[in-house]
DNA sequence: CATGAATGAGTATTCATTCAT
DNA sequence: AATGAATGAATACTCATTCAT
């Protein structure tokens, strides 16, 4: 069994090598860019070995997408050691999602990437993981709102539905700051996500909170 | 005179024809596999002429981008034919928005490209007429917003803002569909949407109607 | 006839507004970029407008390398117009050839273009033409070695096959400016073309000036 | 290890195999007519294949060129075999360079293009290898301008830049083939080469033998 | 005279994936 | 377990030229 345990300790070590090579890659020239090839190149390894050990190129990034995932977890927990009380935290977690999609532009653009390509499907195994992370992720939203409903801060709202919504229309706006330069020429980018996020949190805001 | 006009027509009536064609391969086939050359072949032109027509890919794309902003538009308003007040306004369009996604998903996908491709740029003209439609579709959106607020229905918002915010929300939800295998698995996506509606509605409700 | 000369003056006046136009784009997207429905739009004149015109892409090019044996004439006899005695004009031609290949680089181009491209051939008019163009440079250097030869500062050589080399030489020259970071990495290019044109003109030095 | 070596020695095979097609189709159809696809198909190959081999096009071609470089020195060092005495050898090797380009003239193309070509350029490690390629055959040049000195045949020039400037001449005139039909018509293509040649050699022969 | 629509073979290059070794 | 050679369809786009009007 010390030979099982091996086995896998080495195969994972292969993995992390691989996806060390994409996501360099990644954060060099981007997600169009970055190409089975090229990756093997980087990793110093065959093309067929990246074969051996993930299925295709699909699942690479979608091993990326997971790093991109918890990335967005580790940045929204360290802002949100300062944030006290939940609105000041669910405003944080909002700020930290602008600044992910900002900063970590090629996370944020694979997530968007498999959000986005009707066709692209996970085998279960996958699926599996990224639903856990997924939800870490969720989850600092759905505690945020529960805890602002148990403190009285927030209404008695539906905390799941609400923050798959919070993060919907978060990521929504992200997407919309291409419009920059068409639709929203002119008008106040950074305003109009600080106005959604207001509203959001004005909207559960308990009524004892808001005269 | 009669020579320009008619040249001028004709010319229209190619650029219709190769339209016809990259959007019937778009719904046959898909954003993704739809090629200028394939586009040259269902149209039975040679490659070149759909370059004398069109500046490039993405013009092509842009254009079928501005049918769907529009086809959206017509399923808008007569949808909202049958909606009575501001509030049943707004729902129905979300309603209708969802119900686009879904059934002119191709159109969805190709705005949903545009928005989602950080390197696709357009030139002046095509921002211009992108910026109208899109415009044009957002407009109906403010103007039930501030039908809502001079009515008393709602509270005084800032209309465009909320219609963007309300439009991004809708957009983000419209790319959670694809987690209903994952995240979603085993919630009701068709229920979160509602909820959605239901909160930012709410949310905007003149307070003599929330007690 | 007055018709017929005006037309003929009509038709120099759409050459030259087509030869604008190509030049123009020479200089700005050099030779390889120019081509004739750029040169065409530029012109705002129809593509077939330009083969009316010309019988091709090649006589279009030929004419642009007439102007440029003529800026390049000019460009000699501006520079000879300081240069006092035989010698010091040898000199001088060699040195404004030298400054013609870099500062009207794409005239050189088009230059060297016919003389290395071996399937490109000229119709008979334009054989002429571009014969007389030629001529008339190379007479410079013919001339101004004869006039040498006449007061005795040089030998007496055959005067057009030693222009001739002489030209042969430096053009040689002007092409090994690329080798610059290659075989003469290291050299000075410039040490170079001056030894070489030190060399022809001391080996047609009379001998009394040799001493 | 057996292994490494096959597979090393298959690679070369295959680039020979590659390189034997490029090499066939320049000498049937031109430097022009030899593109990528064509060279895939006569080589029976995959597209894609070839670019395993070679980075691209260029590299193709500057493989070529090596060849070509190397028949040249062949061609000189067997030329050179008969030549008795310094200015002997100066002679053949212009004569053979004068056959290199009318006998091999394709690769003579292929040398002149990289020559004529400003905007290629070349990787590091190509550089290297036409550097020396080409300063082997430079170097037979200047060995024997230096053995000339040496026995006092030729003057005391620098050697090195004597040998550029011949074969500047020498490449220039190679061009000049060209103007037969026009700024040569009439004249001695033939004699001028050999005047050019004669006046070179007798430029430097030393002052013993000119009296 | 002038137009400009139409062509379609052509360009270099990339790509994810397979499979025999 | 690992390799890396091979594929070949696919990509967006260009071009000189023709010809009916």
């Amino acid at each position: 069994m010390g030979l099982k345990e091996r086995r896998e300790r080495e195969r994972e070590e292969r993995k992390r090598q691989i996806l060390a090579a994409a996501r360099s890659l990644l954060f060099e020239e981007g997600l169009q860019a970055t190409s089975v090839n090229k990756i093997a190149r980087r990793a110093e390894l065959g093309v067929g070995t990246i074969y051996f050990y993930f299925a295709g190129k699909e699942e690479i990034f979608a091993a990326l997408q997971e790093e991109g995932i918890e990335v967005l977890q580790a940045m929204i927990l360290r802002d949100l050691e300062g944030a006290k009380g939940p609105e000041e935290r669910l405003r944080s977690i909002a700020r930290t999602y602008v600044d992910f999609s900002r900063e970590k532009g090629d996370y944020f653009d694979i997530i968007n990437y498999f959000l986005s390509s009707p066709g692209v499907m996970f085998n279960e195994d996958l699926k599996e993981r990224i639903d856990q992370r997924g939800n870490r992720v969720v989850s600092l939203l759905v505690s945020t709102v529960e805890a602002g409903i148990a403190s009285g801060d927030f209404r008695k709202v539906d905390a799941r539905k609400f923050a798959m919504m919070f993060w919907a229309t978060l990521h929504g706006l992200m997407l919309f700051r291409k419009l920059k330069t068409t639709m929203l020429r002119g008008e106040d980018y950074h305003a109009l996500v600080g106005y959604a996020v207001d509203h959001l949190v004005g909207s559960i805001r308990g009524e004892s909170n808001t005269g």
